[in-house]
DNA sequence: ACCATTTCGTACTAAAAAGTGCGTACCGAA
DNA sequence: TTCGGTACGCACTTTTTAGTACGAAATGGT
């Protein structure tokens, strides 16, 4: 059963906003940044997922091109996971999500000593490029 | 009754994308690039929103000091919206969202003749730039 | 013959988000 | 005194998304 999309999109970005917009999919797509993945290294990384939720979402993401599915011939089953090119281009996104997050959740939520709220997901290529546009607002 | 959050962020993005994430979260804050706009305003130019889901979600972007609310001491009443400082820089975020979300429509439906695919809830500062950067990949 | 391993499938349930419909306050004008 | 215009609030229903629990295939090793 595949997903159901909005019949409608008023503008490309709702669009791209419903492609990585599931509860699992950020934190998956963040694991495959590092490279390919098997399914069980994938269910082992993001913690509490459940293996339903992880096969819908890789699906999903699937089904967008956003990510690749290798199946070897073997037993028991080896699959991996791996971003398409297109998938690789959401990079510039999740940039920008960083960035603007990492300030919201100072914002939001300024005195929690809590190291949770500092936690980054996505690797910089610079990293002195994020610390840099964090703090300048 | 405020909306329900995720208790625990795995990153700075999620938290991003649960602020602009609902269903007319974008196009809501996309009217409001061009200005302040009253309450019965935005309700006019987002068509099929209810009035119930308007005043949610700016409820919630205002809790989340995306938006900021002024009242009117008049009768009948007047209310108006804007972006607050930290609303203004998820322009960045926008950018990213509707140069790969362009993308991603012309891949998905290339041969689509229907022109809404094509739609841009974002206008750049510079259009050319937007052209560029759409077309590169 | 039986078991372990890996990657799912699927029926069912629960929770969250969205949509419907109707009501309210305010005050000046007719 | 009733009416119009504006910006909501709220109880309820429907739709969508997420979670639970359990089952299945394939095959080499014991």
């Amino acid at each position: 059963m595949t997903k159901k999309r909005q019949a409608y999109y008023s503008c490309s970005m709702e669009a791209a906003l419903n492609v990585i917009g599931g509860k699992w999919k950020l934190t998956i797509l963040n694991r495959l940044l590092s490279g390919p993945k098997r399914y069980g290294e994938l269910h082992r990384s993001v913690a509490g997922i459940t293996e339903k939720m992880l096969t819908q979402q890789l699906r999903e993401l699937e089904e967008d091109q956003i990510v690749e599915r290798k199946i070897y011939p073997v037993v028991p089953p080896k699959v991996e996971y791996s971003f398409t090119e297109s998938g690789k281009r959401l990079t510039d996104v999740f940039k920008a999500l960083e960035i603007w997050g990492s300030n919201f959740q100072h914002r939001i939520n300024p005195i929690s000593g809590n190291a949770d709220h500092d936690k980054s997901c996505y690797t910089f290529k610079d990293e002195e490029q994020l610390a840099e546009l964090t703090h300048n607002a």
